[in-house]
DNA sequence: TGTACATCAGTGAACGCGCGTTCACTGATGTAC
DNA sequence: TGTACATCAGTGAACGCGCGTTCACTGATGTAC
């Protein structure tokens, strides 16, 4: 059953991309181990060949899904990441949505390593949306893009904490996304 | 060992109060139900007395949490709110702190009656700052507040998902508490 | 290039454990007379 | 008011189950000669 080395690393791979999926979906107790080797298409026993533990792979799916979101959004416009952000596509996605919405509730009581992650994840974010405007006016375009990002996540979480057909989880995405791109705009970004 | 119907009521009551803030604390899947009668000084076996699920009790136990805090916020002043809210004192006391920021994330994942108490919880907030503006700007004020809170849940969110000693962590909570009285401010309010 | 052997990714059974929930039981409370 | 009995909050053992993790084993890959 011996597998090439790089097969062997593609495995892994899709093993941690599987995970950042499900968790996302379902929380990270909400996923069992054999549940999500089976999802990956794998037996659960050869999982400890890859990681240390759960919490280690969380630490790994954590910072590999934070890294697309956020080379996904590299050199966007804020206002359009705010468009799409706070979507109702993007709030009933949570499968494949930000990282951020769906699991800093979790990463608030993992190990450090995980929180380790996300750090470095937000920063990353920060990072993407800088448009490379000049250096004076950096302080404050840096704060403006830390508070449109806990604006943003804030949102869906409390639209996700709703009901399902509830009327206010589709007015908190709504006044939210309208205030965010007014405070974006008055920036005379 | 039978119990007068008001001790019970009490016992009851106690078993809520523990509830809410075990889950606050540790997240729904981060407090068994033994643990949880312990902690309120019981055995586990008297829970279904009580409680038809653990996510009846989970339900419940939001809806308190929320509506107390609501109540300890009745006319309170939005920006002195803000400055307690984006404390690092809040932030580091999850066990006694934001229902809605420490549970959005697991309320997302649960039953509807779940999402209900939020969302009932959430009217009830909005409500508790309401300072009886006058009509005319109601809309506006109701929109501000509902971003302010959005604002200040994911700023508590993604601040507790930083390292504990992170600068990143504090830098969110400042800079969004600026910002969010800022726009407060300028509000005329 | 061909042969012999070590490596190690993946398998599937097994481990102990704690989970949510059920149940027979206790005995003070509450009620009917 | 006093007695007999039903109620039911709380107890603690037990239920089946799924969890994270370990382990002996397999057999193709990779390596040494």
């Amino acid at each position: 059953m011996k597998v090439t080395k790089a097969q062997a690393q593609a495995n892994r791979a899709h093993i941690v991309d599987t995970a950042s999926v499900l968790f996302r979906e379902r929380g990270y107790d909400g996923v069992g181990v054999a549940d999500l080797m089976a999802a990956a298409g794998f037996t659960h026993g050869g999982f400890y060949k890859h990681f240390g533990s759960k919490a280690d792979l969380m630490a790994e799916a954590s910072a590999c899904s934070l890294a697309k979101s956020a080379a996904a959004s590299e050199g966007i416009d804020p206002a359009a990441f705010l468009e799409h952000y706070l979507s109702r596509a993007h709030r009933d996605g949570r499968a494949d949505g930000c990282t951020m919405a769906a699991l800093s509730g979790d990463a608030a009581r993992q190990p450090e390593a995980v929180k380790a992650a996300f750090a470095v994840g937000i920063e990353s974010q920060l990072a993407a949306l800088d448009q490379g405007g000049d250096a004076a006016q950096s302080a404050e375009l840096r704060a403006m893009k830390i508070d449109l990002m806990a604006r943003a996540v804030g949102a869906i979480l409390l639209s996700r904490a709703c009901p399902d057909d509830s009327p206010l989880a589709d007015e908190i995405l709504d006044v939210c996304r309208a205030n965010a791109l007014a405070a974006l705009a008055q920036l005379g970004k």
